[in-house]
DNA sequence: TGATTTTACGAAAACGATTAAGTAAACAAC
DNA sequence: GTTGTTTACTTAATCGTTTTCGTAAAATCA
């Protein structure tokens, strides 16, 4: 590899003045700025990441904090690894690089997140998909290391966070609208504050409407489980004053819903109608089409790029610490109207 | 950050010392040895793989080459990311982190990948989802830098590739014994090499088992897009001589297609038979469940990790350049019997 | 006891960059 | 002509490691 020294010996200039004049230092001649310029492009130079970054404890490289113990979540899981694309996509456009800060082992002896963090010297990190009542996960997020969480807001720091809230009222607004009285809700495990913000905006506005939602019409499920789905449709359509639509947790689950309902040759929207959340690629590819919100992921990546980025470069000064992206009513053709 | 210098004081030895007795080097007494690495514990030391790294030349960090130029592809490519994520935890069982290797600028001036690479002093690099035709990566693949390719094999190179000949045989040969023999092929973009690798065996298996193929029921389409899969599909429906099965380049476009056919008030399999490839998740939760070759991706990431970093840590010695892995075929629903 | 080997450590250079401080030459000002 | 200021460099320290080489002291051997 060709360094700074091969340079400086192939000028006759100090290694110093290499330095300065590849950063554009104010203290070289134009003349000598220009030759070295010069030689280090035709000697195919370009600067050495680790030793830069030990010297100006700087690494342009941002970490990315993404568990994926169960399956079908990490990468795999459609909606981050969307918001990651385009997190992606926009710190690649600034410089910056992105290392995976997992739950790596160095030699022997497991690093936290946060010592992993260190020990790559990353610039920040995003935390997604995480479990965020770890413990590793609070310190790393407590550190002086700046971070942005996705849908999860930790009190002073940055957060993206899609609008459960106003997604599951304009759902439920809309299906109430279609004359929807009867209305059940599988939702997501509950630890998760997603979870309680969706059912709780639910509650909120079924007595809004003036909704009168039983008991057992609000089952918890799980996430993205089409099994778990299955079941629960399957006792939801057996109750003699059965719903005439259910809500589920996510669309992978209405779907595993609608396979049910299909196999008990009901047809949807005229038997009965579903509702999903999410807005994931497949579903506005089967039929009929999903009635969903469809969550901005493209968008929520980009602005928790540009805000980590802004937190690193110009610390102390971060004009909005919770950034709430709403998600777009997709109104599909799987609630139907009930005259 | 703690250091090394630190620990040395606090011990009363050199740095010289503390570095020895923290890697397990013979020349440190037993007692001192212990000494320094229980304080190096008390104190939360961690070495900086930066300095590590600029000294060693080694950095315990592969590189992950996915251009998502295109939507639908990089990161949010399903086939992609379930390889990705499975790489990702095996190299990290062993110690390694993963930084994205992308059309990255540096301050300013772009890298191509092979200078990105060397800048980062990845120790390998994982090649998969791009356009191996073009120049950057053909130079980072005749590199000195470990490499290894997922569906491209590139001569001496390590390349993991799912096996598209297998697969396409054993789906015509299961479609044929159900007594097709009208079969079409909306098969993917023609410049990569799986496409023709899975239509030259289409056409040997087909010669082999007597199948007189017309050339309008073999149509060039796209992966992954959903509209020229319906487009297609429709013409291939208008037509007059139309087939009773076909095969689509992968499970979306299947779905297009899928969507088209039921559109019209086909159904499948009664109707029409319809094939897809790649084995997506959503694929088993739709009705009827999709006749496809299930790649087996967890074991591609797994195997291409493996290989990677024992070229990476055994130069020289590499078992086989090329591992083929089978797919399964999951005979689904979609495919009727013909009598 | 004296010579030789082994053990356990330290000193110092190096990896490739950045940067504060120093300096010689050129120039300007009075 | 002396002093002060720029300009354009160089020197040298430094970031946190690793590693070669050197060297006392301890252990072994004759």
């Amino acid at each position: 590899m060709v360094s700074m020294k091969d340079i400086s010996a192939a000028c006759g200039v100090s290694v110093a003045t290499v330095s300065k004049a590849l950063n554009d230092h104010n203290d070289v001649g134009e003349d000598t700025k220009l030759r070295i310029r010069q030689k280090a492009k035709e000697m195919g130079y370009f600067p050495n990441s680790s030793a830069r970054a030990l010297k100006t404890n700087k690494s342009y490289n941002i970490g990315v904090l993404f568990v994926d113990e169960a399956p079908q979540s990490g990468l795999t899981h459609e909606y981050f690894a969307n918001i990651l694309d385009s997190f992606k996509v926009t710190v690649e456009a600034k410089g910056y690089d992105l290392t995976f800060i997992n739950c790596n082992k160095i030699r022997k002896g497991r690093l936290s997140y946060l010592e992993h963090s260190r020990f790559r010297g990353v610039d920040g990190v995003l935390i997604a998909c995480v479990d965020f009542s770890d413990k590793e996960v609070t310190e790393l997020i407590r550190s002086d290391i700046p971070v942005v969480t996705i849908d999860y807001p930790a009190d002073d720091r940055l957060a993206i966070i899609s609008d459960n809230a106003k997604g599951i009222e304009d759902l439920l607004r809309y299906v109430y609208e279609q004359g929807h009285r009867k209305i059940a809700y599988i939702y997501g495990q509950s630890g998760s504050l997603v979870t309680k913000t969706r059912l709780n905006k639910f509650k909120e506005t079924a007595k809004e409407l003036g909704l009168k939602i039983p008991e057992r019409f609000l089952i918890k499920g799980k996430y993205r489980d089409i099994p778990f789905a299955a079941k629960y449709t399957n006792e939801l359509l057996d109750m003699k004053d059965r719903p005439t639509c259910i809500f589920y947790a996510d669309d992978y689950s209405a779907i595993g819903g609608m396979n049910e309902i299909k196999a008990r040759g009901l047809r949807i929207p005229e038997d009965i109608s579903i509702v999903g959340f999410d807005g994931s690629d497949i579903v506005a590819k089967i039929e009929p089409r999903l009635t969903t919100i469809i969550q901005d992921t493209r968008m929520m990546g980009r602005i928790a790029a540009d805000n980590l980025i802004n937190l690193i470069e110009k610390p102390g000064k971060t004009p909005r610490n919770h950034v709430v992206i709403e998600g777009v009513l997709e109104k599909g053709r799987s609630v139907g109207q009930i005259i």
